[in-house]
DNA sequence: AGAGCACTGATCC
DNA sequence: GGATCAGTGCTCT
């Protein structure tokens, strides 16, 4: 098991519809380096299993995956978000503190 | 070994 | 209220 398998753990006991933040994750893997969580995410070997993009910031704004790479994979992942229920607008999750899932 | 990163909380203006 | 600093753990050079 390493960081990031144990980060993609927790990443999938997210329900759908809901999302997670970095810190979350990392409170949960008893760390606090929540970059590494990223570090891990974007890695992202599990793919499919590990929902990258229902994890956003704390203050609810997609990430660092908007604005400087859009056009790449990672918009395709905000529309799997709004199918799954979660409206993001300018990059930022609406009603973000509802659907936050903090395990 | 050193710098960087998909972050965050706390300071500093 | 925005910009900057320090802390954190892992990856790449």
């Amino acid at each position: 098991m390493s960081f990031a398998d144990e980060v993609y753990k927790v990443l999938k006991d997210v329900p759908m519809g809901k999302v997670t933040t970095y810190k979350a994750l990392g409170e949960k893997l008893g760390t606090k380096a929540y970059r590494a969580v990223g570090q891990a995410l974007k890695n992202n070997p599990y793919a499919p299993e590990a929902p990258c993009h229902r994890v956003v910031r704390s203050d609810g704004s997609i990430g660092g995956f908007m604005g400087k790479i859009e056009g790449t994979e990672i918009e395709r992942k905000i529309a799997i978000l709004e199918s799954e229920g979660v409206t993001v607008v300018g990059g930022r999750i609406v009603d973000f503190n509802k659907i936050l899932f903090e395990g």
